[in-house]
DNA sequence: TAGGCATTAATTGTATACAATATGGGATCA
DNA sequence: TGATCCCATATTGTATACAATTAATGCCTA
């Protein structure tokens, strides 16, 4: 916040800024993200935007149609089967690993983390809240020094927010406290078995949490919904 | 091969060439490629080459370092392990999956896939031997209908050819194959739990014929090796 | 008035020019 | 001789100018 002397911005702090963004919800699904705009915004060219725009297409949370621009992704429902399938498979064993390894200081971190998300729930600021809560999972992987996984949850994560953004039942209500704190319980004892049990049930729950038959492609853009007639 | 009519190749063209280059060892893990080399190669500018190049960082073929330009990967041991644990924990679940949709069409083209693969050996060529059977894995995922999980599983093949060219024990054996030929069984047959262990298996096979002891970080680059005195 | 075509504006894609940085060689001095 | 500093060169990073494409507007016609 209040970037006031414009310095020289790298592609990769602008991703980082435009992740949040997307992350706290701040930039929805479906939002046209032009190259000009964001350029203006950050005070340099093009050429470093593009740069960072095509970064975060990587990761899946734009998408970018050819001589068309880059748009916040819009997961279709298979892909947000497809993004929770994945974390099935690579964050229980994850946990497991991390407990192994987890350390003093590791807690610590942990803590801090559930009381920051805590706190912003209480300011109401769920998608802060949501952004740290997927910080909170990024972290036990990199507990477990598992850097490729980190890498492939990190993705993950940044489509769950969307997938979160589109297909979230009760909008208001985030009641997920204290699974985490469930979770730095069993790594506070190296308890690999439960740290593993607790991240499947944990991952279950929040995908259970989603409405999975909705079809409203385009709800937020009127002249979308519109033009197939 | 003989691009006479040198055509528009657009930066998705350029990264395909550049990453089968990498995958057939034709180009080794700390090579370097020049921005103005390969655009002159490909006859186009260095905008669509850097893009190119890009990409194929994310992928985790290429290192950019800044200032210095990009260079194939050469993944540490760590490295190299993370790999292959990623890969356990994804592929074995996905054969298992994609044993419950194999069609026909699936094992003809599995098998034209492993019978190039033979022929590739017979014909002293290795390298692309190596890249046909990364194929094969990634035709798995898609057979099991999974985009996320094989994205990422292309990403996984990528590396573990650069591990394979980097930590193979013996350049000349290459001898897994009837692994192949067992899976393409277990799909045919729709055995899932069959498809799941055979897959696991080789994984552990290929694992276990990677020498991990050598220790030996930058042994084509001298100059790298005595920078630090 | 509705549909279609053409012209125009807005936006992205590509190439090039310029700036910043790192590398290598050579001169100088101990 | 050998080490260090500096300059020249090579290479990457960034900005800008231009080309190509898409979307939009308005006009013309039926």
């Amino acid at each position: 916040m209040s970037n006031i002397t414009k310095e020289k911005l790298a592609a990769e702090d602008i991703a980082a800024q435009l992740t949040d963004a997307v992350h706290e919800h701040r930039l929805k699904p479906g939002s046209k993200l032009r190259e000009d705009e964001v350029s203006e915004v950050f005070g340099v060219s093009r050429t470093v935007v593009r740069q960072a725009l095509r970064a975060l297409a990587f990761e899946g949370l734009l998408t970018i149609e050819k001589n068309r621009g880059a748009f916040v992704s819009k997961p279709s429902l298979k892909e947000a089967h497809e993004v929770f399938q994945a974390r099935a498979l690579l964050e229980p064993s994850t946990a497991r690993a991390a407990a192994e390894r987890t350390t003093r200081d590791d807690i610590a971190l942990l803590e801090r983390h559930i009381r920051e998300e805590h706190e912003a729930l209480d300011r109401d600021q769920p998608g802060l809240a949501l952004k740290l809560s997927g910080d909170f999972h990024l972290e036990i992987a990199r507990i477990a020094d598992q850097q490729t996984i980190e890498q492939f949850l990190k993705q993950l994560v940044s489509r769950s927010s969307l997938v979160i953004a589109l297909y979230w039942k009760r909008r208001n209500a985030l009641c997920e406290s204290n699974a985490h704190h469930a979770l730095v319980d069993a790594l506070r004892n190296h308890d690999g078995s439960a740290a593993e049990d607790l991240m499947k049930g944990h991952l279950l729950d929040i995908y259970s949490q989603l409405d999975l038959r909705e079809y409203d492609e385009g709800s937020t853009s009127l002249k979308e919904a519109l033009r197939k007639l």
